[in-house]
DNA sequence: TTAACATACACAATTATCTTATGCATAAAT
DNA sequence: ATTTATGCATAAGATAATTGTGTATGTTAA
């Protein structure tokens, strides 16, 4: 990603689970795209952290993949692993938990 | 830092900055220590980072350091110069707008 | 009294992660 | 015909954090 002044940097792989998890499943051109409409363009997540990313949490087991042909193009889907579900829930709920943290640390009178 | 999976990479200087905001003038063993108290532990700084940290920021003269004496051991004292003051709120803003979107990509319902 | 804990700074090696750039390939639009 | 959009992938370099270590002083408990 490469706008917020990376602000985003260990959270990107949780935010793709949280995408997954909303969506079922997703390939990694869709997720780019929908972070960036979702976001009014103010999170940009670049090919070349979405995919070590999803390779990585792949390899870890946590999401799987699916490839599918579409329009003489191949779409590789991700879905949060059945067995990992609880765990892809726990992440992102900690992420949840910790922007509440740091906004907490930047506005402590609110 | 150690915890939260690490959510915090690329938030530590905003943070730094955010803290020294708040208290005119820090010194890197009680940055630590704020962060830690005033999150009930759930963020706890690490000197590993926190020094290279400061160290950066002042380099760049966002920041200024003092030194002091105090019992005996020495504090080297931070806060956020001057001239720089404008350009540390906008990093702080943009932190606090960052925790927003991101909590609106977790939980786009509410 | 001495070991443990707290205070206070600093740095270095390793690891993790992201940026930037590039490459390949197909389809649609201008 | 060329640009734009779609779609995946990797590599080099930069950035940043983790973990471990080192130095030093003050306080507290066994």
């Amino acid at each position: 990603m490469n706008n917020n002044k990376s602000f985003l940097s260990g959270t990107l792989s949780t935010l793709i689970l949280s995408l997954l998890k909303q969506n079922g499943k997703m390939y990694g051109y869709e997720i780019c795209m929908q972070a960036k409409n979702l976001t009014d363009d103010q999170i940009i997540l670049t090919e070349g952290a979405i995919y070590p990313a999803l390779h990585k949490l792949e390899k870890k087991g946590i999401i799987r993949s699916t490839k599918e042909k579409v329009n003489g193009r191949t779409r590789k889907y991700y879905a949060i692993a059945k067995s990992h579900s609880s765990q892809a829930n726990e992440e992102i709920e900690s992420l949840y938990a910790f922007t509440h943290i740091i906004q907490s640390l930047l506005k402590p009178s609110l």
